[in-house]
DNA sequence: CCTAGTGTATATAGTAACTATATAGTCAAG
DNA sequence: CTTGACTATATAGTTACTATATACACTAGG
């Protein structure tokens, strides 16, 4: 399409249409990336309607990333072949934006889940639940393993959820075994976890089985979390509960919501018999 | 979930997990927005392992457009519930985001089958073909408007498409009536137009219904375009054939692939009876 | 214990892509 | 013929890094 209009955009204009500053067109046009189609004896710029097209795809391209260099190398060599297989390229890129965007999404909504929840939560009440079946993603073994390997293995982890987008936005968990939490080691670890809502295929998960938990709050530091396992165990004796296999911990409330860590809260699930 | 272990990582570690420049945390800590929990005498910052989730949120809100300065205007005084109204707000931006990506995906997708398509075409070839129903939009009717009118109308119907992501990727094409074409008034289009391959519903469409078209390409500027009208007029007579309802007008090859004028393709399509 | 190599620190300068400000010329309407 | 809205250039400032230079610290091998 075309006009047989005479009437070219001055740079207000032409800014305008492609929703930008001014002030960016005219530096556009300083580094020669997208100059007007001719300048009047005053120096007044004039652009085509059609030079849209070109700032519209000046702007894809920015927005996936590119330099503006780079795309004025582009644009300085332009030819129906190049655009091909830049587009091929692009969409490559723009299809893992896309599976990023909708991972983070998905993130966002697991936050708000988890904050909804937690402000309905008595964290002073104790209560015996039956949770249902999950499927959770774990890290290596951590028992017994010293600082600097701990360090190592949460490292691959934390990659881990991140080059495979298995990072749920559930907060990431510690799992106990009895023989561990029985010798009063609460927090040594076996296993660091993540839940995975809507499990994707060809990894290796932990299928957490149904069963009778007692769960209760842990208010502050986690130095102090003994205090809180006591609780706990006496209200397992008031009920006449056996410990079972295992015991798992996530932070409710932790330094991305609170400022001081007397704030944070620990939720403590001990499965039970 | 938490450790025992006392290790605390450094400025290095801590960086390589958030996968970002040393320098990045450094900055970080003197903006005030990421400070590590302790530095030591010799000035050497620790990390808590806890606080790659701060920082995963604070690259979650830089993802989506959210300053350093409001990002820290946030943690200065956060709470479960001013992070759960921020992941509400964010949530609504993501969307926003994503649906956009979505759109220029598509915008991709149709480059590539135009580029494609326009690849295997003669453009010397006049050829008689009849095509199928199309769903357009349409700009308002632009006959006999002043270039200032024309401008107006243009801009209205580019923001429209950006508004409401009806930019389909498809070249923006022009339809000129009959009688306009009979009095030789080629570029006196009555619409701009733009195809929707699939129509998102709501939106006031005009349908082309299919029928026979001559069609045939306009190479340079689009000055010289009667010359390529009368080649196809002559076309039309040789073959018996009468001028039907509309003429459809589009850029094949333009300022986006070509650095030359002259090197302009149009693509025309005469309906004919 | 010394030294090489790696790590840490600060300070400063540079970068990309705008963005704002200051100053001056242009133009159309009343 | 002036007012107000536009245009221009030049220059400085901004954000969020990124690179470089210099100096101090820590660890492992000879």
């Amino acid at each position: 399409m075309d006009k047989k209009h005479g009437k070219y955009l001055t740079t207000g204009e032409f800014a305008k249409l492609c929703k930008v500053n001014k002030q960016t067109i005219f530096y556009y046009d300083q580094i020669g990336l997208l100059s007007p189609l001719w300048k009047n004896e005053k120096g007044y710029r004039y652009y085509s309607i059609h030079q849209i097209e070109l700032f519209f795809v000046i702007d894809l391209l920015k927005e996936l990333g590119m330099s503006l260099n780079d795309i004025q190398q582009y644009t300085q060599n332009k030819s129906p072949e190049s655009f091909l297989s830049l587009m091929h390229q692009k969409k490559e890129e723009i299809m893992k934006k896309r599976k990023e965007i909708e991972m983070k999404e998905r993130m966002i909504d697991a936050k708000i889940a988890l904050m909804e929840e937690a402000s309905h939560l008595d964290f002073q009440r104790i209560t015996l639940k039956q949770l249902p079946e999950a499927t959770l993603y774990l890290s290596k073994n951590i028992e017994n393993v010293t600082d600097e390997e701990f360090i190592e293995v949460i490292s691959d982890f934390i990659n881990e959820l991140n080059i495979s987008h298995l990072d749920s936005g559930y907060p990431i968990g510690g799992i106990t075994k009895r023989e561990h939490v029985m010798k009063g080691e609460f927090s040594n670890y076996s296993f660091l976890y993540i839940e995975q809502p809507d499990p994707k295929v060809g990894y290796p998960y932990f299928q957490a089985v149904k069963g009778d938990f007692l769960i209760g709050y842990h208010i502050g530091d986690e130095k102090t979390i003994p205090k809180t396992y006591k609780r706990l165990f006496s209200e397992m004796e008031r009920l006449n509960l056996a410990l079972g296999d295992y015991v798992f911990e996530e932070y409710i409330y932790d330094t991305v919501v609170m400022n001081h860590k007397e704030h944070y809260v620990t939720k403590i699930m001990i499965q039970v018999e």
